[in-house]
DNA sequence: GCGACATCTTGTCAATGGCAAGATATGCTC
DNA sequence: GAGCATATCTTGCCATTGACAAGATGTCGC
């Protein structure tokens, strides 16, 4: 997990999970060859596997920094629900790959510990923002906060796959706000 | 598109898309070989180029055909709002490999006018059942069909996920149902 | 400097997608 | 009903990939 230096090629690990962001990012997991990954880096094809096993590995390892980037994110946006809202659509766009492959289980190792760390400290952030303000104004404050989740996940999975009509226009933070106010009104 | 009857086989190309939903279904999309679904069927592993070309073939078929059973379902449903979205959320957990596709244009040519064509029914379908209320109620009605559709479309894929808490239920149709109902409070 | 270890390479194999060419059955025309 | 065009399916092939095994190379502790 940590990054040690000084090794033959530098900070392979690294390399090639941003590399992975790339072609993710630019087609989608089943795009994904650890071969490709090894020759964008310049190192053999069978160097990615000692660092993550297998492919499964590599996107494990992107979905625990996938969770740690959502909690990051989460956590700087404070306690305004709508701003945690945003903040979670915008993480989605910002970090299409991440994002892509987080809720994608079959595509990773769901399982592992540090997974299932990762998952709960971003579950956390999400639902003590939430909490916060629902259990104040609702007699719900569960249901409340799976229609929030519902609504944010929803509008970023519509908006990535590209399923929105055009009306909705360029901007998903301000199309998002739009959206996730309708639930305060 | 027509099935035609009496070759060889009989009906390779539903029998192949009926053994790719189900593949589909236990593994996700990456798991599907187009050679794994030859053997199912019990035919040459070059019988199913004929019929889609390639994966991407048949995952669009397998999109266009989603997209009709979408609109079906959605027809079904009638005028209410609250059905409608109980049975977006039917239709994804009902039809698993289908949504999963739909949503995913990567892995199909979503630009072939089939594909255009059967999208543009069933946002037909969603968009006349949502205005419908919505228009009698809200300023918005743009604003609150695309708030309704992201919450039923976020539930279902985190539904499908398997990212909701255990204190959710087993129920995804009264889940949902209970979320969608937020949206009228 | 030396040994233990992490890192990376080379070589190999089975599986897959996709293409080309050929075999077989079906249906249409006369 | 015979012959031909066509749809359907098979066999054969090749490049790519994931995964594994074994070896080479660099790094670090002592």
């Amino acid at each position: 997990m940590t990054t040690t230096r000084g090794y033959h090629h530098g900070d392979l690990r690294r390399t090639l999970l941003a590399a992975a962001v790339d072609v993710i990012g630019e087609s989608g997991p089943v795009a994904l060859s650890l071969r490709d990954l090894a020759r964008r880096a310049g190192v053999s094809h069978a160097a990615p596997a000692h660092h993550f096993g297998d492919k499964a590995g590599l996107l494990t390892a992107l979905a625990v920094e996938g969770f740690d980037l959502l909690t990051d994110a989460l956590g700087r946006a404070g306690d305004d629900l709508l701003e945690l809202g945003v903040a979670y659509v915008r993480f989605a766009v910002d970090h299409r790959a991440h994002f892509e492959v987080m809720f994608r289980p079959e595509l990773y190792r769901a399982d592992v510990p540090e997974v299932v760390a990762a998952r709960s400290r971003a579950g956390a952030a999400l639902r003590g923002g939430v909490s916060a303000l629902a259990a104040a104004s609702s007699a719900e404050p569960d249901r409340d906060a799976l229609a929030a989740w519902s609504i944010v996940h929803g509008f970023a999975t519509l908006w990535l796959a590209g399923a929105l009509p055009a009306g909705v226009g360029e901007d998903p933070e301000a199309a998002a706000r739009s959206v996730i106010r309708r639930l305060f009104e």
